[in-house]
DNA sequence: TGTTATATTGTAATAATTACAAGTTAGGGA
DNA sequence: TCCCTAACTTGTAATTATTACAATATAACA
């Protein structure tokens, strides 16, 4: 019925509501929201909710892989549910951050220097496309 | 004389002490130091500096382009004096940061989106050749 | 050498995250 | 089905990195 009930079963976690609420947020919202957002979001159906619960959970998500955490804004942490193998920009003007598909045909040359590597992240910083447009018709 | 005062002039920066001082330490320490690590260091001989001066400089040097600002850590910022191309791989056994030579080949397929690149960060996460070597020997 | 804009300093404020203790609950076993 | 215990949730307090701000000091240029 609910497949974020097996995800946590397959990944030995605690089934609980607050859990499958998470779940379900990072999965229907793929905008790489801060934990804050996260819990300000859901708090208002589930006023009781508190922010350590939703701190310890994205990390335990990110443990078992069932969610990528990214530091490409530098001040807070952002979560994203796509755990495909991707990267990142982040436009500066308006600080949305847009997903881009492909995989870094780097690792390869990391590992020849003797490390193991877990995760691979890449940043790309800027201004998006649609900022662009604006500014060049705004005008300056 | 100075190279670091010919930096900072070219560079439309005033030259003081503690910018020289800054300066110096990110050219003679390439370990990915913190704000706070050079503060602590740069007090020593310096009783005066200010952790407020260290990061002023620290975000000036970035806007010039002269330091680039890491983020890979996730909890704190660290900065760079290499300004070539380059990326780094974080040893989340030992902590430390190195440096990676090699450009990103994906820049022109993010471009393809029509974003404007500034900055590039590639971060590699895992255990370091070292590391791993310890661990082997150290048996579990 | 004097002027002024800019830099430095120190303290206080902010923001994100973590620590911790008390109460609650999920899930396995009797 | 009920009970037990380990694990989870909650709320508050503490911590850490960073920024804001006002007063003082100084670099650079006339």
């Amino acid at each position: 019925m609910d497949d974020y009930v097996q995800i946590l079963k397959k990944n030995g976690l605690k089934v609980t509501p607050q859990r499958l609420e998470i779940l379900r947020y990072l999965d229907t919202h793929r905008t790489h929201p801060t934990a804050d957002t996260i819990y300000s979001d859901l708090k208002k159906d589930n006023p009781s909710l508190s922010k350590t619960t939703v701190y310890n959970t994205l990390q335990h998500l990110d443990e078992h892989g069932l969610v990528y955490t990214l530091t490409i804004s530098g001040s807070e942490s952002r979560f994203d549910s796509n755990i495909n193998q991707h990267h990142h920009f982040l436009c500066k003007a308006c600080g949305s951050i847009i997903d881009v598909d492909f995989e870094c045909p780097n690792t390869k040359k990391v590992e020849a220097g003797g490390h193991k590597i877990d995760e691979v992240h890449g940043y790309f910083k800027g201004v998006c496309a649609s900022c662009l447009k604006k500014q060049n018709k705004g005008g300056k």
